[in-house]
Parts: C-alpha cells; structure tokens; sequence
DNA sequence: AAAAAGTCGTGAAATAATTCACGAACGAGT
DNA sequence: ACTCGTTCGTGAATTATTTCACGACTTTTT
C-alpha cells in the first residue's frame, strides 16, 4: 500500500498517463510508443520512460508499450478499482460548476455529499447533490476522507478544523488561504488568481520555449 | 523586460508572496520575516529569503523586511500597475463560475469579455462581462492576449488555434486535452480531475509528513 | 555601552528531476 | 536467416531546486 520509492514527480504524471491511455483504448489502439505518448502529452519521451520503469519493464524493446496492458497496470497502481468518495464544502460559483463537473467520467472519485452555510442552498440537489447545511457537517459527512474546500477564504481554517474533526484526510484547497492541517493530512492548493498571475508572469520574462 | 535568471520554481511562487504582503499591508503591519512568511504560506523559510535574494538585497540583517518596501517592489516586478485584460472562451459551469469570480481583487487581470457557442448565452451579460458568440471572436477579442479556455476537450485544440490566430500568446487551459502551440505561446494546464486523483494518490502512497 | 537575541544573504551541500545517449532486444521485410 | 529500423530501459550527466549552516549586521535589552 506504501510506495516511497515513486518520485513526487512522476506520482504527479500518473493520473495524466492513466486517462491518455483510457482514451487510447477506447480509440482500439492496441500499441504505443513514447514517442507518441510525447507528442501527446507534452512529456520528454525519455522521461515517460523513466516514469514507466519505476514500476517496472512495463514495453517491450523495438515494439514499445501495450496499451491494454499499461493501462490494466495504472488502474492497479492508481486504485481505480475503488470509488473514492468526496465530500465538497461552499456551494458557491465554483463549488457549483463541480457539482455539475462529471468527476468520474474518467475516474473513480465521485462528490457525494455537499455542504453550504446559506440556508436557500440547502435542502437542494445540483447534479444529483443533495446540499446540506454546514451545521450539520459532521452528521453527513460519514467516513469520507476527501473533501474540495471552495469556501470564502475566512472560512477556511475553521472549515478545515472541522474537517478533520471529522476524518477528513485529504484537501483540495482552492481558497487562497494557506490552511495549517496536521501532519497526517495532505493538502493540495488550487489557487485560481495566482495560476493566472503566473501565467501572465510568465508571458512577460519568460520568451520562447521555456518549460 | 526580459528576466531569465529567475528559477520559475521561484517564478511561481511570486503571485503568492505578493498576495500575502498586500494583505500584511491591509492589516498595517510594517515589518516581516522570512520566519513569519513561512509560517503563514508554508514555504521554508531559507526558500523564502534565497526566492527574495535573486532580486536583490531586499531585507535587513537582524530585522526582517519592510513591507510596504517589498511590496512595493513585487508590485513592479509583476507589473501589478498595468492591467492585463483577459478573454474566456466557454462560458459552462466552470466559466461562469470565472465571470463571477472577480480576479481583480488582488490583481492585475481582469475578464474583459467572453465567448460562448450556444446562442442562447450569446446576448447575456454575467459578472457585468458580455458574453458573445464564438463565431464573431475574431471581432470582439481586439488585442488581448490572455485566455482562459474552458471548453468541451473536443473544442480545445480549434479553438485554440484561433486564438492564436488572434495573436493571443498565453492560455490557461482547463481542458484536459494536451493543446499544441507556437513556442511562443504559453500554456498551463489545470485539469482538476487530475489534481483530485492526484491528492488521492498521495494520500494513499505518501503517508505522513511528505511534501 | 555592552551583551543578547534575531534575522538576512549566501556558499556549499544535499536532494530532486530531467535529459542524454547507447546497448540490448524486438519486429518486419526480404 | 539475416538485416534494418525501432524502441525500451537505464547509467551517467546535467540541470533545477531545496535546505543547511553560518558570518555579518541590526535591534532590543539590560
């Protein structure tokens, strides 16, 4: 179940790898090269290789990768076997727009329950959701460990408390707060302005075909 | 105008630290250290002063940093006095979530018109932004040259190239599909389904203090 | 005025990630 | 069978980033 020895790198390229190959499959494709997987992903092929050998001889030399087969491996590797539950707090614009997301088109996580502090959200369904208020958190939530969090920022921390109160052992932070979690709880920030600062950053000082 | 000695890993992180101290500056606070920074946007805090260094010697010995100096200098390094306007193209769930979003708040960039292909949006103003057809972007997206693409994947890559074609020069593409580009042209992704399974697998695979 | 405490800036070390480049193996064509 | 072209897997080199650790200097305290 515990796997140190992936680079944070790589782990961060393998939910990219797993739905590029799920779409090759659906295609027929029944080989691929990672030259190809290249061009596609916008990855070095050398590093899609080295990514790939981690877990092992996964191709085969002068023949390149089974596409059944690699994918069959990233399913494993990547649990999509099992449903992972996700609970998202603050049905605001953006939580909306993930209510109506179809998640698990390509994936095995699915929100299943939603909170919100304005009580006209609450008792209603978007996208199947029902929305409950934030009052009643801990009663709804279950022993699900994954929770969005796309509350207004003073909300964040206090949110986050409760959410691991509750269990909660995974975050998907898109306020811009840095919120303060224990040290058996991973975080992963989402910041919206800041992506679209960098960008412009970016465009500014970096010319040509940096990155 | 050119600036390629700073590491983007640095890069990155300049929206972030500019964000933090406009917010010390609200709160009146004039002086800070790199202990503080780190606390309170978690990032080492010898990350924080090597990240300052590459501008120069912005700090004293001893005492910490002047806020109002450094975020004055951020201000110019980001070109926070300029406003960047910005096209969305898509205006779904996750668009109007954006046209609803104001940017501005702590920024420089600002959606300054959008673009839908369902005539029935077409017409509408959301976020006080006009929402036009996609048809006639050429006509509405004078010079800008940011975009925020948020369209079905399938459209990703057409629209793409006319944006291109309309001398844009950096996408922030939330699509999941892998655009291509001009080297001039810079794209950063943010497919958040991947980001969601990616939280997932590390809270699985990397437990504890990892990160 | 001196001592103590705090903090920056940075050389150097450590760690992480990418990329090069090539031997080995495979498939296809003749 | 043999040759040619392809492509993996990986040692080694390179590049990028983080972290340590300490001298130099400032502020605060006594």
């Amino acid at each position: 179940m515990v796997n140190n020895k992936i680079p944070q790198a790589t782990a961060k390229r393998l939910p990219l790898y797993y739905r590029f190959l799920n779409n090759l499959h659906i295609q027929g494709k029944d080989r691929v090269s990672s030259k190809e997987l290249s061009n596609a992903m916008k990855v070095d092929s050398a590093t899609i290789r080295r990514d790939f050998s981690y877990f092992g001889a996964l191709g085969k030399k002068g023949y390149g990768y089974n596409v059944d087969y690699l994918l069959g491996f990233f399913r494993k590797t990547l649990d999509q076997d099992e449903n992972t539950p996700v609970a998202l707090i603050g049905v605001g614009n953006l939580g909306t727009a993930f209510l109506n997301y179809n998640f698990t088109k390509n994936n095995n996580t699915k929100i299943e329950v939603a909170f919100d502090a304005d009580p006209s959200k609450v008792g209603k369904s978007i996208g199947k959701i029902e929305v409950h208020h934030v009052d009643d958190l801990e009663a709804h939530i279950g022993d699900i460990q994954v929770a969005i969090l796309t509350v207004p920022v003073s909300e964040a921390q206090p949110m986050t408390d409760r959410l691991i109160q509750s269990g909660v052992k995974g975050i998907l932070n898109f306020t811009p707060a840095r919120i303060t979690v224990p040290n058996d709880v991973r975080v992963h920030h989402i910041d919206l302005a800041v992506e679209l600062q960098s960008l412009v950053y970016f465009m500014k000082h970096y010319p040509l075909d940096v990155e």
